[in-house]
DNA sequence: TCTAGTTGCACAATCGATTATTCTTTGTAC
DNA sequence: GTACAAAGAATAATCGATTGTGCAACTAGA
């Protein structure tokens, strides 16, 4: 077998036709430059009998087309992220395009290193969950005219369309369903402050409160991480006056905070009731399985895939359009860890 | 500001030189070249002026290397695999690499399709997950001398280099821990039996339960799935002779089997020990937390992209030595979902 | 002053695929 | 028998970056 790789100059050599040609068969437009039929199969039989594949950086180069698109992610370790991004990889594959992978570990500066890195290699599109508060390397890709989608996270004053869960939504409404339940003292355990989907949430948290005559008990956490959970729960549970619900802004919060609750004796739902957000697989075997806001992940995976590769295939220069604003709203499981009290 | 891209040529004749001292310059080989200092940072200062990002699908025609690894994994969903992407992608990208992500969905169709998509664009190296048993798309990737890496499944026959858990070991010792504790009929669940870490994990089993003189009590099971673990546990649970205790060889396993064993009313430890694989993060928050092996991603992933590392740097045209088939051995983190029985 | 060597930079080919343009041959109509 | 059209395929430029080789201009030593 020939280590070489084959190219299309190789199988224009071997049957004695031009580059021309064979590139014109091998791109399906053998018909619209007269190829006849024998020529075209010689064409092919050659191609398929050296296993030819295209070299993608050539025809990178020649059509500025990569195929591929940029994935900019803060943190794949969170299962709501690899979910996303399995959704997604499976669907772009479908579509025939690649996917170019960043896990930013949530640091700004490796998401501005990301989206450069991705531009230098021509992105036809990207889809982005952005993991700090910077907008400038995005801006800079409208104006190179690559197409970008934003997934959960997103920036209201920005011209880029967004997919995201209605998180107001269903803060609001987890929320009031604590308070039917008779909770008054809910305390809120959020996630990085600056990020659309926790502003949003501490937002409906803060408003089911006031729209049934209630301060907001608490507010406090600064990160969607377990850490952040367990330390919050613990100075929560020493104060003088403790809350009888928490509501967990994510699942890696909620983690934290049943370790710090399990520890200090705390039973769910007896002592306390918890609730929590994106809905992983293992809340109905925890201890007490958890009432959770879950996100349709698959949708919106699919909604930002379309609409990224509508603006990619038609290349759009109009504006962001009202249905370029997507919040999906969210459905809420109901499990066992919120108990009522009178 | 300039929606044209800057090119080299652009530099060049801006500051009225040639593309060679420019890209001379840029390459960092300008002393190399005597290039004068003053040229030199003219060159730099108008790179800087134009935002210049060079162009990588022409450095890839030209160079014939990508500065790109490319990913085949099974399953983003499965947060053992995610894991690893995610540590994966971190130390690449502070190596300079960009990483091009497969999910494979464990379909051996796709894992096919994806190895020659990336063959397609000039991968420096691969890092494999294998879904499938199919070793040609694996092979003709030697011949076109892509240095290829696998992590946690992988073929013996192959002389591609591997690094792994050394599953065997881990299963081996756990088992032996429920012997200790009294067990003897102990049930194996087990994942898609083809693949090598399922392999050796039942390998371990049954050389552990022989090491002590007992037979194999029961292996069922076909997939690394909830769905494997929930039926296979319903259908053990109606057989005449009842397990005392179930090693289920993953945390999706495990979860399917929780579930079967809360709905017929077995409590855990008390009528039942269960352990498991993978020990994610949330084993300590079940109603009963679950004793696992614990698998050294990180060690994993580490030492894997510096096998490969090595080959893309030396391209050591050397055979497999005994070096390049890595297995750690795990711990077992012990929670309390094992009983001792008398 | 002349030669040999050094300094500083440019020419042009190359990587593989695409495509507008051009060229040759064969067929057809009057 | 001439003119012209259609069929079938080739020439050559292009995308952006890299690099072996070549060529002035200048310097230093004899």
């Amino acid at each position: 077998m020939q280590l070489e790789t084959a190219t299309i100059k190789t199988i224009a050599d071997t049957i004695g036709l031009s580059l021309t040609t064979v590139s014109r068969v091998l791109n399906g437009v053998a018909k619209k430059y007269r190829i006849s039929k024998a020529t075209e199969e010689r064409v092919l039989a050659e191609a398929d009998r050296l296993g030819y594949i295209p070299n993608q950086a050539a025809r990178n180069l020649r059509l500025k087309k990569s195929f591929a698109i940029g994935l900019v992610i803060p943190n794949l370790a969170n299962p709501f992220f690899a979910n996303i991004v399995s959704v997604v990889n499976q669907v772009l594959h479908e579509r025939g395009y690649s996917v170019i992978l960043t896990d930013c570990n949530e640091e700004e500066k490796l998401e501005i290193e990301a989206v450069n890195a991705l531009s230098a290699r021509n992105m036809d599109g990207m889809i982005v969950i952005p993991s700090g508060r910077g907008k400038k390397h995005l801006e800079l890709l409208r104006q190179k005219r690559t197409p970008v989608v934003f997934i959960d996270r997103y920036f209201e004053d920005l011209a880029i369309p967004y997919v995201a869960t209605n998180h107001y939504d269903g803060a609001l409404k987890i929320t009031e369903y604590l308070i039917a339940n008779g909770h008054r003292k809910i305390a809120c355990l959020q996630g990085s402050n600056h990020v659309m989907p926790n502003i949003k949430r501490v937002q409906g948290y803060i408003d089911a409160m006031k729209g049934h005559g209630h301060d907001p008990f608490y507010i406090g956490g600064n990160g969607f991480t377990f850490e952040s959970g367990y330390l919050e729960t613990k100075l929560l549970m020493q104060r003088s006056e403790r809350p009888t619900a928490i509501l967990a802004l994510s699942d890696t919060i909620l983690l934290g905070s049943l370790k710090a609750l399990a520890e200090d004796g705390y039973r769910v739902p007896e002592d306390i009731s918890i609730a929590t957000f994106d809905n992983s697989v293992y809340l109905d075997f925890l201890a007490c399985p958890v009432t959770s806001v879950s996100q349709p992940v698959t949708d919106i995976a699919t909604i930002a895939i379309k609409l990224l590769l509508d603006k990619i295939e038609q290349q759009s220069t109009s504006g962001l359009t009202e249905q370029e604003k997507i919040l999906i709203s969210p459905a809420i499981i109901y499990r066992s860890s919120i108990a009522s009290i009178p």
